[in-house]
DNA sequence: TAGATTGTTAATCGATTAACAATC
DNA sequence: TAGATTGTTAATCGATTAACAATC
């Protein structure tokens, strides 16, 4: 059965644990401690794994194992997944030498920035290169995975040019929104959604508070 | 009126639009434009900016200028907000050094670090403390906000001195899912649960199209 | 067995979307 | 004026939560 989309979002969350309580060599789990460790509900859990394949056992709780591969196999982390990254900046640089990602299969293979004096350079083992072979790169190599760390200015075109040459899915952290063609997905995500709910949250208190408490 | 927390995400996609527009000359804007540059509904857009001060008017639209302060004032984003950062790895000097957060009254002030070689080094023009010393500067400087950057393992640790000592709303990177006592706001930022989204929808892409496409 | 735990159905909740009167 | 646009109320939608029978 399809997972929704926020369930989709659980499941690193839950694989996460599931990997951690292996290595204690844990057999089985419940509804209620993956819930625990992963701030859901149990019965948000439940209906979540329920979309995989597979299933838990009464009074003793879900294989941990088993549980883990359907969670492997509903994510397609096993797929080699290459991916270029375009905006070789603090950002970029951090995402691309980000250990988590190899878990998923997703794996960075060219970098590109149009700063001369950061074409050339290496980040890990991958030399950037030039912004403008980014095209060609991912027609030839059949890339379907685009990563934009941009400044916003330049990041519509970038995605424009990414989705004409057969990306499919960018993953955009300019502060540009985007939205792709019909059959290609963008997530955008932009860290001053958060800082919004926070800065908005410490605002208030000092407002109640004031500074006579 | 209180604005819900998926509204306050949005601000600052308004808020972002209405800059570079207002910085065109432009007086007024209507929110069948800001729905179409952040991707809402124009409908969404005018729940969201009603729940602020100030209204359009039929016909005109919204003053840019207006709006523009009306989101600055219920986002706080005038208050300075003193924020310390844990874990100067790749994620965590990014961080450190994004330029989009001044906008938002946060200024990161304090840099901790476990690793040796990573203490006293200097990041912009910050040096990085060990991290033993984080709890006192917390408290003697009367700090409200903590970003964690670290592997997941000591992440629980690091919230648990934070909010000991005083810090009320915890900005999560790490991996590890944290939740904060009564009082103290925590943002968990896993990137995992977005690429899981993004890994799920190649990998199908891969299956139903075959290698015969 | 008794009690723990899943799986599933129903109820709730909150956000989004639609509809439309009011207004400029 | 006519048409554009807001503001608000109602309808829809989807996810979360609650309830509970089934099962080990």
């Amino acid at each position: 059965m399809k997972s929704p989309i926020p369930t989709l979002r659980r499941y690193p969350l839950y694989y996460q644990f599931l990997l951690s309580v292996i290595k204690d060599g844990e057999e089985t789990i419940s509804s209620e401690e993956l819930g625990q460790a992963t701030g859901s509900a149990p019965e948000q859990v439940r209906k979540d794994l329920g979309y995989l394949e597979g299933q838990g056992r009464s009074h003793i709780g879900y294989s941990t194992r088993q549980l883990a591969d359907a969670i492997v196999v509903r994510l397609g982390m096993v797929q080699e997944k290459p991916a270029v990254l375009v905006g070789v900046g603090n950002l970029g640089r951090a995402i691309s030498l980000y250990p988590g990602f190899n878990q998923y299969g997703l794996r960075i293979t060219h970098l590109f920035d149009i700063n001369p004096n950061i074409i050339g350079s290496r980040v890990g083992d991958i030399e950037v290169m030039a912004a403008d072979q980014m095209p060609c790169v991912v027609k030839v190599m059949k890339i379907r995975v685009g990563i934009i760390t941009t400044p916003p200015s330049g990041a519509r075109e970038i995605a424009k040019a990414m989705t004409e040459n057969g990306i499919r899915a960018i993953w955009n952290f300019s502060t540009a929104h985007l939205h792709g063609p019909e059959g290609v997905m963008v997530r955008n995500v932009d860290l001053s959604t958060e800082l919004a709910v926070i800065s908005h949250f410490i605002a208030g208190l000092e407002k109640s508070t004031g500074s006579f408490s």
